[in-house]
Order: structure tokens, then C-alpha cells, then sequence
DNA sequence: CGTGTTTTTGCGGTTTTTTGCAATTATGTA
DNA sequence: TACATAATTGCAAAAAACCGCAAAAACACG
């Protein structure tokens, strides 16, 4: 069997249970531990999976149980004030949910008055602590794994309003293949805000450039305001975005 | 298994429940003791979770019962438990929102499974938490006060819906003046939820009974089960209750 | 086709990690 | 205080990982 084989053999495993072991491996691929430990090391390496004692886990499988401690928080924060310079008084905002938007929210100006539509309830709570916003919740099904609203309803309901900036996290963005994501729901979703907002704003931590995943939400040119935590200097995607008219902070 | 899902596995079950048992997880992921408490020496070291004699406790629930704003949290973890009691498999729930009933999703049984309809962003994040229960978040106007979404279109979704059992908290509650509260919005807000429900059930910390406040919500007879922290034999009202068909928990 | 190079793979020996056991000590409770 | 339960410590066996090396296979190129 070809190592190229035995990869896509493991990431199968790795996609069907969120884990591998060594020792399975052995049996079912008929070949020595060491070779299975340098196959996983390689798919470390490349970043597909996450290895432990014994075997591998599934990288979407280790971060979604880690919720205690908030990855790259840093970064986030240096993303989270960035962001902040894109709200004035008197705008409609739409937001969606994740670690990064709950960090722009809490670095927001005591006094700002605004209007916020949010489908993360986390959001709202945070948003609620300021006295000059108003907050509307869009609620609908509730997503266990990305802790917003989806589904039909908020799709309905985001397609009766139109808002000043949408602002999102993602997992992904490439500057041929624009923002992507794994996840059919939240695919529809981010495509609704976008078309409910007049402009956008993308909160992207400099890891997450340059990959691209299996669904695509929109091209790179539907992004008005693309926020990392680099300089504009050190980011590497500048003069082509600006070409497309997105805008760095 | 692998030592790292080990300890995912406990860290799900302290944010579901907020401790762990040193002989439960003996069990649960039968290992031996030993290495149980090496994998909560571990999470301590991580500063994960808080280690006490018998197990562990979160971290955030060792914050939170230090955190004396939550006003008679022992009472009000009475009323959760006994609250937990009415749910059963299959059924259709709507909550409300405030301590109280965000203290009776943390007590529902680990398997429960269950449709829950929620007003309340903080409920529904700790409704999330439960592999088997569906949650819908009913979004509007998100209220600074008692953060839940309310207004007209929160009234609209609830018209659309019914459900087996509503469960809510109340800031008075009187033999003859029913239900009643202050402000005007939460006011229509609970009339919608009763109008919802086949039945409802009251979470009440006996403190405020035989109070009565200006808005009416309904009258004592639409309640089907009133929760206290008492004994049956010290509610006074009792007798008075029970001749209007309403069930004491 | 032949020869030198690179890649891949398995093996032996060593080190590290994990785990359970037993003996001891600590802790909480009646 | 005494007793039961839990925690700690040291230890040893087993499993897994690591390291260097050499055989085998695949490849490049004249």
C-alpha cells in the first residue's frame, strides 16, 4: 500500500470517529508502529490532525471540547480593539457569535449608541451591559457546537432586515477561494447576514488566511473590511486584497 | 481510551454538572482510582478545574458560590431539583428566564431527551450542553433587566407554538390576586407563555408568596404545579391551593 | 541498462509514559 | 477517639515513543 493510501486511510478513520490508534493502524494497514508514527507525524505536520499518547484525535474534535480556555486570545484582543474603530453612533450592526465577536463586544466604547442584531446569545448578554444599546436577539434552532442561531427561522427573519456592517468571525479565508466553512447550516447563515447587510467586516486570527474549506460563503471581493492581528506591513495577502478592494485593518 | 478523551470526558461532565466523583469516574471510564486523580492532578495543573477531597469542582462554580448576588441559592437549588421531577423523556418544555430556572437546566438528568423552547439566551446555552436535547432560542427585543427577549414579535413566535409544560419564576404570587408582576412587557410576555402551554409550572422561593404587585398575569387557578423550597405541612397556603387544582412540589 | 541518490520501511536498543498495586498517610465523620 | 474512606508515595510492569541504522525500493540521469 502507497503512503499516500495510508493517509487518506487514516484521515477516513480520523473524519468517521474523531480518533485513531497506533495500534489499530498496525492491524489494519499491515505495516510496522514506526511507520504509522511517521504517517501521523506527517499529517501533524500538514496540520490535518493532532497526535497524543497512543494514537491521534481529530483537530475539530480537540477544539470544540476545549472551551475553558480560549485559544490565541491574544490575537483576539488585538483584533477585538481593532474592530471597535469600525462602529459609530447611530449604526445598525449585525453580528454573529464565536470568540472573537464576544471579544469586540466587551471592547466597546462605555457610551456608544447603537443598534445591535446578534443570532449569538452570548453576544446579547454582553451587549446588554451597555446602556446605550439596543439589543434584538434573533433566535431560532439552537446550535450546540457553535452556540448561534440557525436554520430556516433566522434566515427568514435576516431577510427582513438590512443593517449598516455585518460582522463575523470565520475559519477560513483565501484570497482566490474567498471565506469557506465546513458546516452546511452555518454556510447558509453567514450568506444571509451578508446579504442583509449594506457592508461587511471579517474578524480572521493571520492562521486561519490562506486556508480553504469544502463550502464557499462568498468571494473575497464581497468582504469590505478584512481585521487581523498583523500589521499591514507583515501581512503577505495586502496588495492583492486591496486590488479587490477590501479594505485591512 | 486515550488519556487525552479521558479528559475531555471530564471535563464535559464538570461543565454539565459543575463537580465530578473520584468513584464515579472509577466507573464511568473504568480505569482505576489512581489514575483518576492523576488526571484531575493534571486539569488542576491546566488550572481546568478545582480539586477537592472525594473529586472536583469547576472553576467556575467555585467562583459563582462565592459570588453572594445569586440571593438565596440554596433555596433556589431546592426548587430546581424538585422542578426536575415534571420533565420527562419526549416532552416539549418553554422556560423563561432568571436564577431559578437556570438553576433547574443544570439539575435536569445527563440523558434527558427533550424539546426546549427558551426566552432566555443563558438558558439556552446551558440547555446546549445536553446531547439529546433540542433547544430553540425565541429571539426579539433582548431586555437589560431580565435578560430575555421580549415585545412583539416574541409574543407573535409564542402564538405559533404549544407546548406540554411551561416553566417560569415569578416575583409574586398571591392566594387571591394570582400572579402578578411590574412591568408591563413581562407582564404580556408570561400571558403569551401561559396561552402557549398545556400546562405551567411556577418556581416561587416561598418569600414571595402572598405578595401581590400591580400587573395582573392570571389567576392562581392557571397555575398547574407551584415549586417552593417547603415542605407541603409549613405552606400555609396549602389547603387554599389545592382547592384550585394546583399541584405543590 | 547501470549506477548513484533519495525515499521508504522495519528492526534492535533505549527512553519515556502510562498504569495499577501495595503500603503509608491524611481526612472527614460518628 | 476510632473507623472508614480518600489521597499520597514509591515501585514495577507494560505499552508506547524515540533514535540510529541498514536493507530494500523507487527514482534520476547519463
Amino acid at each position: 500500500m502507497l503512503k499516500k493510501e495510508r493517509h487518506d486511510f487514516i484521515m477516513r478513520q480520523i473524519n468517521l470517529h474523531n480518533r485513531v490508534l497506533t495500534s489499530d493502524l498496525v492491524q489494519l494497514l499491515n505495516v510496522s508502529e514506526d511507520t504509522i508514527r511517521r504517517d501521523l507525524q506527517e499529517l501533524v505536520d500538514l496540520g490535518k490532525l493532532y497526535k497524543v499518547h497512543g494514537g491521534a484525535l481529530s483537530k475539530s474534535y480537540h477544539s470544540s471540547f476545549d472551551d475553558s480556555t480560549v485559544y490565541a486570545r491574544d490575537s483576539k484582543i488585538i483584533i477585538a480593539k481593532k474592530a471597535t474603530s469600525l462602529i459609530k453612533d447611530g449604526m445598525v450592526v449585525l453580528t454573529g457569535g464565536g470568540t472573537t465577536v464576544l471579544e469586540f463586544v466587551k471592547q466597546l466604547p462605555e457610551n456608544l449608541e447603537a443598534t445591535f442584531f446578534t443570532i449569538s446569545p452570548l453576544v446579547a448578554v454582553e451587549l446588554a451591559k451597555y446602556n446605550n444599546i439596543e439589543v434584538i436577539l434573533i433566535g431560532g434552532s439552537f446550535s450546540k457546537n457553535s452556540q448561534v442561531s440557525y436554520g430556516g427561522s433566522v434566515i427568514n427573519q435576516l431577510s427582513e432586515i438590512k443593517v449598516d456592517l455585518c460582522l463575523m468571525g470565520t475559519s477560513a479565508l483565501h484570497p482566490d477561494a474567498g471565506m469557506t466553512d465546513t458546516d452546511w447550516e452555518i454556510n447558509q447563515l453567514k450568506k444571509a447576514m451578508l446579504a442583509a447587510s449594506k457592508k461587511s467586516a471579517v474578524l480572521c486570527i493571520s492562521e486561519k488566511l490562506e486556508i480553504t474549506l469544502r463550502l464557499k460563503v462568498c468571494p473575497i471581493e464581497s468582504i469590505s473590511y478584512l481585521v487581523t492581528e498583523l500589521n499591514n506591513d507583515d501581512l503577505l495577502l495586502q496588495p492583492y486584497l486591496s486590488k479587490n478592494n477590501v479594505n485591512i485593518l
